[in-house]
DNA sequence: TCTATTGATTAGAGCGCTCTAATCTTGTAG
DNA sequence: CTACAAGATTAGAGCGCTCTAATCAATAGA
């Protein structure tokens, strides 16, 4: 059995409570017992148990995870910032996945909540609003990458729109005029990227083209299948918005395989800076969310509320930034750059 | 406050300890009882305290895990798999990151054991196999992409030996006989790939030539230039193992730099199967582990063991498989296929 | 010498639950 | 009726800790 504070009381021979006040780091304990005390602690390899003093103090370090897919980096990555962030603060992550299901991440959500955690964190959820107001009567709920207008809850978003507007910038200020958009569709986000673009286009004078599409590369390469069935090689789009990283990676294949040179016949730029953008083989331009300072942010938003700092809601909305890399270049009128 | 078991009880006219009974799905209560308890606890929203529960029970449901990198899509895989298991069988992650430090990996893992779970499952973990055994003395321990002799320790592991093995029978299949590989210096499991290689090299009766690298593109990239330099354009290997993905993808930019073409000129076969070697533009040939069936294999060992089945260690060692794309082909003389 | 006063220590109740053992109901057989 | 078994229900201790209030020790002031 693990020792228990009652062992290492009777070791040091004090009392259960004055372990616990040195287990706390109070200040009302003398050097003497203290160095005592911790060093009974040390020989029987003491370890307070989190779940009793959770239980007897009524607070929790616990913080509830829910994450929509660990396997998008996207997610990983913010988890990362959440943790670093919670570790120093003495936090603990219990962490779930929804499956992408409103069903199961309800599971999911009540799963965390029977922890009784400080607070919730929700990556990306799909669960209905009322799932979402629900939990915030519980403890302060955070949302990432996704709106609430919930009093209790509060947001940390990557400003789409701005994104999208910094690629068509980018594109426009090459001397690009036909821009097209690979849109996301259903995708998280997608909706704010595709308005951010239109509106830049039209601030630019010119005709925003917005293609359907999804966040994957087999849709960017359809897209694009579809943009040059559409247009004659002359009336082309000579930039593309893409919707994803992964949606602009298809996008490529399908101009390189029709031919089609990128940069010198076509820019892209992607959206999200995944670590495949950053991968020499492609230097894809793209536009680049603060994913860990995302979950940092997410984790003071809550820490706020659960000291009880704050009971307004706040609404992080990040401004993304735009890595120039090798897929965009300025317009040329012949069709390519001198080589 | 939220309601306990004391709410539901008087709510329901009957006692705490019923409660518990119907809580727990316990077969000895009458049927209008169970009833009669199940609407009071809808009524409120009762949800049970699970920490309360461990502690009064003194089991746990929670799971430790901690994980050497997040972002490392690798290790998200396992994870996912891992969470599916845990949840079908109503176990609960408490997740943690080392920061592949051993020191911050030793108070992450303190961290996780603070909690008294009922196991912790530790994916290639860098703390010294002193601590894994110290951690085994409290409770069952489960090493992913990591070895140990410890008898209180189950391990799952890719057979890296094996995958190799698979790479290089391919490239030799097709004809191939230089064949290289980049190795991934001291990352995770590149010493049983390099070993792989060696010896299926020699069986098939070839010189196994090793080029030191490192599991990132940039590294590919550097090790195809050093291979450049060294060998004649004749007689350069036709077939590379790299040690990653992301190492094939570096190598594939340096050669099409040095107007070499994939597969034409040099085959390249990959490591991991990550989405990146999904990716239609480039179609990597790869070997795959099954890594979401790692994450399951690691929650199983590790409550066969709670559930006390099994005292024994289980060293699992999953076979890698081989996907192949369009990154390698027949070996021909002419240094290329007829276009 | 006898309070105050301050700081250090501890007794003991209680957090929300589980679990054993005891108690209360029935139904049935004698 | 009575006795008793079997099933249903509950009292109450206890899990490992925190926290309030009380106790104790030591020093200072009168």
């Amino acid at each position: 059995m693990r020792p228990t504070m009652e062992d290492v009381a009777a070791r040091a021979g004090v009392s259960r409570a004055l372990v616990s006040l040195v287990m706390r780091n109070s200040p009302k304990v003398s050097e003497a017992r203290r160095a005592a005390v911790l060093r009974a602690a040390e020989e029987l390899g003491y370890q307070p148990h989190v779940m009793a003093r959770s239980l007897a103090s009524r607070t929790s370090t616990v913080l509830g995870v829910m994450v929509n897919d660990l396997r998008n980096a996207f997610f990983a990555d913010v988890v990362e910032g959440l943790d670093a962030a919670a570790q120093a603060a003495g936090f603990d992550l219990v962490l779930n996945t929804g499956g992408r299901s409103p069903a199961r991440e309800g599971n999911a959500l009540r799963s965390l909540l029977s922890f009784r955690p400080a607070g919730v964190i929700l990556l990306s959820p799909v669960v209905p609003a009322s799932a979402i107001e629900a939990a915030a009567r519980q403890c302060p709920v955070v949302l990432v990458s996704r709106t609430s207008r919930a009093s209790g809850v509060d947001t940390v978003n990557d400003d789409g729109e701005a994104g999208s507007a910094l690629a068509v910038d980018h594109l426009a200020g090459l001397g690009h005029r036909r821009i097209a958009h690979l849109d996301g569709g259903g995708a998280a986000g997608a909706a704010q990227r595709r308005r951010g673009f239109q509106a830049a286009m039209r601030r630019h004078g010119l005709e925003p083209i917005v293609v359907r599409s999804e966040h994957t590369d087999t849709a960017g390469e359809k897209s694009v299948r579809e943009l040059l069935a559409t247009y004659s090689r002359l009336e082309l789009p000579t930039g593309l918005v893409a919707g994803n990283d992964f949606n602009a990676v298809g996008a490529i294949s399908a101009l390189e395989e029709a031919g089609l040179r990128v940069p010198e016949d076509v820019s892209i730029v992607g959206y999200d800076n995944t670590s495949l953008a950053a991968l020499r083989h492609l230097s894809l331009t793209t536009v680049d969310q603060p994913r860990t300072e995302m979950g940092r942010l997410a984790f003071e938003a809550l820490v706020e509320r659960v000291r009880g700092e704050r009971t307004e809601p706040v609404r992080h909305l990040l401004h993304p930034s735009l890595v120039v890399r090798a897929t965009t270049a300025r317009f040329s009128a012949t069709g390519g750059v001198a080589r």
